[in-house]
DNA sequence: ATCCCGAGGG
DNA sequence: CCCTCTGGAT
């Protein structure tokens, strides 16, 4: 059996988090990518949970980037005020419904260039509507994933861009989708900042990090 | 108090 | 690089 390389270490890695994390999926509710982008935009700072509150009501009003177009503003703060940030996301959600209506045609791009320009649209959204609304591989780098890449030794870099290009070329495509949603749930299962939970750790063994108590 | 799958602006 | 935006859950 010959030496495990690092992008060989890390599948086993990854393959053993997914087993501890079989579940380990996108928890917003939507049926199209339009609602998948505004409940993605709604769950900065959020729990999905409360954003699965808000959207039935605001879908049932807004079923399009057209009628959202359209919106008055308190009345979509309304709506969406139990998700936080409610003012800069509600005004995001128009303009942004504004932007596709007129300019893609209504419909959400499937294109990370162009789905970043919209407002109130980061990297972090984005990928995830690429991912799981159009099942094209979108690696998702939010905090856990930063924090739990650079603890695997996976990336070097702060930059969450940079971190993207690295877990892109360390990673094979097909796994970039689920690799977040799994290390999302490792983090903030067990894998916290500034103190992870190692001595309950299931991957523990095979973790560079194990047992070092850090603040990223 | 601290955290929740961020993004934009200065 | 920093700051701000925000309510709810624990």
């Amino acid at each position: 059996m010959r030496t495990l390389t690092g992008r060989d270490a890390a599948i086993v890695l990854l393959e053993r988090l997914e087993q501890v994390y079989p579940e380990a999926e996108c928890a917003l509710n939507y049926r199209n990518p339009w609602q998948l982008l505004v409940a993605t935009m709604l769950s900065a700072q959020c729990t999905d949970v409360r954003v699965n509150l808000v959207t039935p009501s605001l879908f049932e009003r807004f079923p399009s980037p057209e009628a959202m177009a359209d919106a008055d503003l308190v009345e979509v703060e309304a709506l969406i005020r139990s998700t936080g940030f409610f003012r800069n996301k509600a005004k995001n959600l128009i303009s942004c419904a504004a932007i596709l209506s007129t300019e893609h045609d209504g419909e959400v791009p499937a294109d990370l260039e162009q789905l970043v320009a919209l407002p109130g649209v980061g990297r972090k959204t984005a990928n995830v509507v690429l991912g799981n609304a159009f099942g094209i591989p979108g690696m998702v780098v939010d905090t856990h994933v930063k924090r739990l890449a650079g603890r695997f030794g996976w990336t070097r870099a702060e930059d969450p861009v940079k971190i993207e290009k690295d877990l892109q070329q360390l990673l094979p495509e097909e796994r970039w989708t689920r690799t977040g949603h799994t290390l999302i749930a490792h983090g903030r299962a067990l894998c916290k900042a500034p103190t992870p939970v190692c001595s309950a750790c299931p991957i523990a063994d095979g973790c560079p990090r194990r047992g070092v108590t850090c603040s990223k």
